[in-house]
DNA sequence: GAACAGGTAGACCGATTGGTGTATTTCAGG
DNA sequence: CCTGAAATACACCAATCGGTCTACCTGTTC
């Protein structure tokens, strides 16, 4: 195990980091909460922002290892595995550690700042890279799906998705979470359909 | 007009804080861009917190102004009503200052930090009562258009008009925001349907 | 056992944060 | 003209921020 003392911080901040976002937390409390010397920080990490980016990376790979793994697993065809996506969202909604998705916020609070030919943070890189994935994937499987316009289909689960995480963050309401997955449903069935006529 | 030096303040913050954030932005970059002295802002305001919540709710009131103005403007059926929401979110992205849901994001912000027994952050009560406004308003409409199940509709819409929001954030897709309003008419004409049926 | 890398403690840096205290100025209304 | 409220400038506060530095310690590996 290279440097445990890496991963130690890389698990504290994440914990801080989703739990109270990452302009609210410091570095002294990344520290305590890791149990490790501030010097070690950046013997490992050059800045805050860096140490940013990478729970952002670590989280973006786990997300989609675990969530492609849970569509995989739980569906079997095409059209099942779309829907999936959603199942596996609300799975994700129950965990009690869940406080809305941590990419949005890093878009939030790093896409803000953005001015004229600055080139946008790398934290808010990460954010939108993680979103392109998702929609990418989408349209993977709504292709497979044969739906009639997978592009289109795509963003509009996608932006469905967006919604029920936002709306998931403030309010943990499954009321709203159900509805969309009945949305998504109806949007999914209507574009396959759109297709065979 | 009483005490123009506190407007000044509000659309100073508010200005700087629909561009940079509400964390980001302190309170000297607040006072330098309103032309007011220090102590006169906290001759208005308490503190900043206060600040924040005053300009959020500024901002609310003057959203579901122009928006329910934009609405009852550009349709007259309740049916046309429930579209011309959408439409109106359109041209809102349109605009050029346009930079995301600054209640999504206030809610990112202060919401994070939410602890056991300590009640939210007033700037978070904030964020959600503004949501909580859409989905009501949705509700409305979708009752009046004659929806099967005018909560879920609601739900539906309210969610999908979320994540619009925060998809035009990140990347002003024009064809993203197409597609959610194509979502959307989908999902109105099927509950209207249901209920006909 | 010496060299070396990884880690630690903690002082220290300049800058900035939100907020206060004090004394002074500006200006309209009685 | 005088009073009183609104606004000003500016010093000042403790705290925190991200980050650097030095000196010391603790293992492992030649």
């Amino acid at each position: 195990m290279p440097s445990s003392k890496r991963t130690d911080l890389l698990d504290a901040a994440e914990r801080l980091f989703v739990a109270h976002g990452f302009g609210a937390v410091g570095i002294q409390q990344v520290l305590k909460e890791a149990g490790v010397a501030r010097r070690t920080l950046y013997l490992h990490f050059a800045s805050k922002d860096e140490l940013v980016v990478a729970v952002l990376d670590r989280l973006d790979q786990a997300w989609r290892e675990s969530t492609s793994a849970y569509v995989n697993r739980s569906a079997t065809t095409p059209r099942e595995r779309l829907s999936a996506v959603f199942a596996a969202l609300r799975a994700d909604v129950g965990r009690s550690e869940f406080s809305g998705c941590v990419f949005a916020r890093a878009a939030a609070e790093y896409g803000a700042g953005q001015r004229r030919g600055v080139q946008s943070h790398p934290a808010l890189a990460a954010a939108v890279a993680h979103q392109s994935w998702i929609r990418d994937w989408l349209t993977r499987l709504a292709t497979e799906a044969g739906a009639a316009q997978p592009q289109t289909l795509a963003l509009q689960l996608g932006t469905l998705f967006d919604g029920a995480m936002t709306c998931a963050q403030t309010k943990r309401c499954p009321r709203a979470l159900d509805a969309a997955v009945g949305a998504a449903e109806l949007l999914i069935d209507t574009a396959i359909d759109d297709a065979r006529a």
